[in-house]
DNA sequence: TATGAATGAGAGTTCATTCAT
DNA sequence: TATGAATGAACTCTCATTCAT
């Protein structure tokens, strides 16, 4: 006789586990945002979460790995984000558009623990972190310029593993003077302004 | 009655004290670099310093005020060098050069506070060091660009004040890269390369 | 209405039963032997064992009940092998020969929750739990000493009953030195040179 | 010019530290009586001690510290009770019962921490401490077995060595059997027994 | 009987800062 | 000006125990 209730409650009761595990997470990004590394409090995230202070180890074995795990999800979704522009747009300006949007929004929404990532060479496990974060970031942008180049679209005279990170750097940083200091310019202005810088300092040369 | 002893004191004094001064700032930076502002210690300072826990605070308020210290000093060379390159430049393209290759290197130099003062540690008056720090460094990039724009050698439709700020984050996510994160392309790479896609990004017309 | 698979039932579970609670008592004293009281866990027991966390509380009421228990369980081996030394034994010097080499063993074996007995840990029933332990030792030991002065074999002038504490003393002892603080005299000397000390302490007549 | 005052400042700096010291030495050893190991808290220390938390962290680097600490003291002073014994004593007998009665008094007073020793077996560097802490006391008296062996004193068949382990474990077990668990026989009966008891061990033989 | 997620009090330790000398 | 002992709040993390399932 079967009885579905076993696999049910499985799957509840894993999904009560993911549950509470993305809400620590989300609480966490709030604090850390609010309050930076240093002044983040494990005792604040499970205060505001509404759990006890031990089950917060039940989920995360460290303070610092909420910063780990903040880190690849974002990257996670800015490689989406750039995977799907790739795919899906027509024309190399196209596609530079809508990169650098997306990659301005995604990078404006992780600001804060962009910031903490970047900061955090000096943590143990750091230089590896940021490999694993920013490597197939800039690998990504590095291999969209060696296609244009091989089509012709781009300036065939730059270094395109430099020019990714040029790239990335540029929008990273306005991203953080847009967002985070409160800069009086609007975000369209800057991903519009990026866009073109980007696309002039590519050579982009229009399809004819 | 007057006695030239007093003074001569007071200046060798003055001297001592502010080497003992510099000294402090010299270890304290060398330990931020090190370890992080967060794993910093002031014991750890005045120890390599050889002087006792109390003299500290007769320096310095507090230990954040380091890091406030540290990146006042080197928004100064910067600006320095800037104001510098714009005044012995004789092309635009010259001028770039130079100033990237400064910025360059002086941010790389200063990459570890750079990164302190940039991300992770939001205290109090974060905002406004920040706007002291950077705001004279994008204005100045943007004067000159205004400049460039003012004599048909720089494309007129760009936003100067954007346009500063995709240039600042090009060469100091690019510093961090090439310093910090110990890539395997030199220096001299990553500066011909900003120097060019700065210099095309901003299409920048070759006197004729 | 009777139904003999009950009682078959509950044998099996019973032994079921008993077989896991040994189980967790076996893991419990290998744990316990390899770091001691403080730093033993109920989560590393559980998890040697395999069951889960809340399982241990169905058979020990707390951490410190394993301690009595294995305390006891290791008087009532010495008592039996001393009786049976007692028992078999034919003349007063092969008794003595035969309980130092059982008792040696035997406390060598438990020589950690004696330890663990014995020091260190002062929770509330910890005289008790000595006198429950210890004392039958030394009265068996101490009654002997009384019928071997009974019939003229022992020196009729020595107390009994401090004398059997110094007698567990020495064995208790030197078997710590041996086992546990990895001597390079090996065991038989040890129990050679001991049976000799007693033997003479006690001032053994040979049966002329 | 001289001025003492240099001079007698600096003494009593260093007599007010090694008071402080000395006073939270005797404050955790009180304690540490009391609750043993694992249940004495630094908090409770400083606080009858009257200083503030951070304040024992000056003086011992942390917790086990202590044991380590109290264990050396104790050491020393059987060694130094043993070596007057063995100095002053005229005869084999004398310097037997001298012993004996310093040992097992001294051994009295610090039968709390000698436990804890005891117990300490796991931590880490805890049979090196045992090592160092108990050879010196069973070389010494090894060495004087040998010697009175050399003078045909004491019987030349037995082992010095083992032997010395036997004697030190009759002790301090009794000692411990006396002051600890609240025998009714009195400390003068097990210090009179156990000078018996070792001396008929030894087999000493009374000068003719 | 068995599970294991949740609890939460409490531990040891650190370190920026103060202040009597 | 210089010292450095003293402070004490606050931190991260542990783990025996409970209880809903």
């Amino acid at each position: 006789m079967y009885n579905g209730k076993g696999i049910e409650n499985m799957a509840l009761k894993h999904a009560k586990t993911q549950a509470r595990r993305a809400e620590l997470l989300r609480v966490a990004r709030e604090v850390l945002a609010e309050k930076g590394f240093e002044a983040t409090t494990i005792s604040e995230i499970v205060s505001r979460a509404g759990v006890a202070q031990g089950t917060f180890y039940l989920y995360f074995p460290s303070k610092i790995s909420l910063v780990l795990t903040l880190a690849t999800e974002m990257q996670q979704q800015i490689e989406q984000a750039l995977r799907t522009s790739y795919a899906e747009a027509r024309t190399l300006e196209e596609m530079i558009d809508r990169s650098v949007e997306s990659a301005f929004h995604i990078t404006g929404q992780y600001r804060d623990i962009l910031a903490l990532v970047h900061s955090g060479i000096h943590w143990l496990e750091a230089e590896e972190a940021h490999a694993h974060i920013f490597t197939p970031y800039h690998s990504l942008i590095a291999e969209a310029i060696r296609r244009a180049q091989g089509i012709g679209a781009v300036n065939p005279a730059i270094d395109p593993d430099v020019t990714a990170v040029l790239i990335v750097g540029a929008i990273y940083y306005s991203a953080d003077q847009c967002y985070v200091y409160h800069s009086s310019i609007p975000p369209e202005v800057y991903i519009a302004e990026a866009s073109r810088f980007i696309r002039q300092a590519l050579g982009v040369r229009l399809p004819s």
